[in-house]
DNA sequence: CTAGACGTTGTGGGG
DNA sequence: GCCCCACAACGTCTA
């Protein structure tokens, strides 16, 4: 369209081949074309993000801004501090904007955002075109073919598709771009509130990303760096970007064997350097690498190979249809997919440590009810590798450094909290992950969470993963231990996943003691904790709760749910917090609670402490999932910054 | 409607 | 390495 002057958002989708969004947008034959992030203060404060996902981001804004120059010297990534709601009226009117183009994200708060922009798009006559290409079918699609349910399962998945159709081959990346326009900043920022942030446990330094106005400390654009974040260094070898990806891609595909006969059961949860699957997920989720593209580039190794390849659901095109399933799931659903309370399709377990609810929003306030110090304390342990369980510990300290462990160890470590050990609310495990991953993706993270905690996806809970069995199919010498947990680095491999076993006398030749909660030194020696509690044990007290939640058979959604009245369904002695009769699963709602337990940072000796029952928070009142529009407002400060 | 097979990823024992 | 079974037993999908 001549004399058109187009805004191109990048969100998740930092890439520039397999764009249907970006297609879409040159189809327009713009005069200008101007590149957009916006920096929005949600994921800066709001969400919960640790230095490596934070870098993993800054690198894929980093890479793509290079690629654009090299399209064209005069384009890059245009980062604006800014929260788009505020920002983007302003800013069409600034850059004379007719287009604005972006992917389609069916993410709940992402739904909420699009719809605010795309009404002051309206407002500004400005038009909108938005594409699809984030997931291999469009999850309101999947949806509807599903006659309007939820995506349950890979089948649901596979018979929508059908009626759906063909997944689109990529579109390739464009070869030239046309030049952005001029830049003019003559409006003011709008400064985002920086309290509450849920993620200052992880800063060393003041938060300065909005400090220096809309084109950053450079007035360049530039991405900002983990310094201005005020962000503690990340520790992750996984690194970001469209290059990197897309070479990862070429070197999966070039090995025939490995692509074709792919069976993710098959693979080991324990091997390191290099690990056993694809590690592509983390460019899955910022779009550093196209979905489609992974598809069509895989299939088409399939076809060619013949009748021994892989099938899904185990095959590497059936982890994509996963994806989509969650995708679909959480489309239906909405907030409330993260969550079990008022969730339709998640089943109500009594676990201990329950969300707080806000009784307004009927959604999870990131705050939770500590009804059981000692469940607290089992949690602080498997959070920060000290449970005594060396495989459990050694997956969580590799999920903390590196941002990334095996899909079984996830597993793993996943039916350890809540039904195979720990018995705590699978929505905890779900923040500790949110918080470390490099790969989170809120669909994918609270529907294998769910699937792992039977209460949804997934329902055989009496197979229970045993911390010491499970690790010994791939490596009975314990060499991931080894590796993620190095005071047991020596210890025989009789004794490496059950060290607690070990004669003294061997303890003291491996330089290792097993003794106390923290881990440590004694003297000359090393020490390593004692397992947390009788593995064995547990698992019979948590078949036994499983099997009465069951039988009981509520849902998220169910009024006793909602209103508390569930407690006389469960006798009082059963696990968790089934005592008496009223109130909230979380037993507290926001205002209520006298004794409430303050975050106490990430750093050392922030866990196996045993706090008083009460309530313990985020202390920044979480709000992740409550934000829509009208609640955003009341985050933003009016104070106004002229640039 | 029911019956039976199946469900990406359990454990422990046996062949 | 592969298969089988018992354990005690869930929901979904298909015939």
């Amino acid at each position: 369209m001549a004399n058109s002057r187009v805004l191109y958002w990048f969100r998740t989708d930092l890439r520039l081949h397999d764009s249907p969004a970006l297609a879409a947008a040159l189809d327009l034959k713009p005069e200008c074309l101007y590149c957009v992030w916006t920096w929005d203060p949600h994921y800066v404060y709001r969400a919960r993000v640790g230095p490596n996902r934070f870098q993993f981001l800054l690198d894929c804004q980093n890479d793509l801004s290079a690629s654009l120059t090299k399209l064209n010297p005069k384009q890059k990534l245009l980062l604006l501090r800014e929260a788009p709601q505020t920002l983007f009226p302003k800013l069409f009117k600034a850059w004379r904007i007719s287009h604005l183009v972006f992917e389609k994200d069916t993410d709940a708060y992402a739904k909420d955002r699009d719809e605010t922009v795309t009404r002051l798009a309206r407002e500004a006559g400005v038009e909108i075109v938005v594409r699809m290409g984030r997931t291999l079918y469009d999850p309101d699609e999947l949806v509807k073919k599903c006659k309007g349910k939820p995506t349950m399962s890979v089948t649901m998945v596979q018979n929508a598709g059908k009626q759906i159709g063909a997944i689109p081959r990529p579109t390739p990346a464009p070869t030239s771009l046309p030049d952005p326009g001029d830049t003019p900043l003559d409006f003011e920022q709008e400064q985002p509130a920086q309290q509450p942030d849920i993620n200052d446990i992880h800063r060393n330094d003041t938060e300065k990303s909005y400090s220096s106005g809309i084109s950053g400390p450079g007035s360049d654009f530039a991405p900002p760096t983990l310094q201005e974040l005020g962000l503690k260094p990340a520790t992750t070898p996984h690194r970001g970007g469209e290059t990197i990806a897309l070479r990862m891609l070429d070197s999966i595909i070039a090995n025939e064997d490995y692509t074709a006969t792919f069976e993710k059961p098959k693979t080991a949860p324990t091997a390191f350097e290099p690990q056993a699957t694809t590690l592509l997920s983390p460019h899955l989720h910022f779009g550093s690498l196209g979905v489609r593209e992974f598809y069509w580039r895989v299939q088409d190794v399939v076809s060619a190979y013949g009748r021994r390849a892989s099938q899904p659901p185990t095959s590497l095109t059936g982890q994509l249809l996963f994806r989509d399933m969650y995708f679909g799931a959480q489309a239906t659903l909405g907030y409330s997919f993260a969550q079990t309370y008022n969730n339709s399709h998640a089943r109500f377990i009594p676990w201990h440590l329950p969300s707080h609810i806000s009784p307004d929003s009927r959604l999870i306030t990131g705050g939770y009810a500590v009804d059981s110090p000692t469940a607290e304390r089992w949690f602080q342990r498997w959070k920060h590798g000290r449970t005594g369980f060396p495989w459990i510990d050694a997956l969580m300290r590799q999920l903390r450094l590196e941002g990334w462990i095996h899909h079984l160890g996830r597993h793993a470590v996943a039916s350890f909290l809540t039904r195979g050990g720990c018995y705590v609310d699978w929505e905890r495990g779900a923040e500790v992950f949110e918080e470390w991953l490099i790969d989170h993706e809120t669909a994918s993270n609270a529907g294998n969470w769910q699937w792992l905690a039977c209460v949804a996806f997934y329902s055989m809970f009496y197979r229970v993963y045993s911390p010491v069995a499970f690790p010994q199919k791939w490596d009975k010498e314990g060499k991931f231990v080894r590796r993620y947990v190095p005071e047991l680095k020596e210890y025989p491999v009789k004794y490496i996943y059950e060290p607690w076993k070990a004669p003294l006398a061997d303890q003291r030749k491996a330089g290792c003691l097993v003794m106390g909660e923290e881990g440590g030194t004694e003297g000359e020696y090393a020490t390593y904790p004692r397992p947390m509690f009788d593995f064995a044990e547990r698992r019979e007290v948590c078949l036994k709760a499983m099997k009465n939640a069951y039988k009981v058979g509520l849902y998220g959604n169910d009024p006793r749910v909602l209103d508390g009245s569930w407690r006389k369904l469960f006798d009082d002695a059963a696990e968790g917090p089934t005592e008496g009769e009223g109130g909230l699963p979380g037993a507290t709602i926001e205002g209520d609670r006298t004794e409430d337990v303050r975050q106490r940072g990430d750093g050392e000796g922030d866990d196996a402490k045993s706090p008083e029952v009460g309530t313990r928070d985020t202390g920044k009142r979480g709000l992740k999932r409550e934000r829509g529009q009208a609640t955003l407002d009341g985050l933003v400060k009016r104070k106004r910054v002229k640039k």
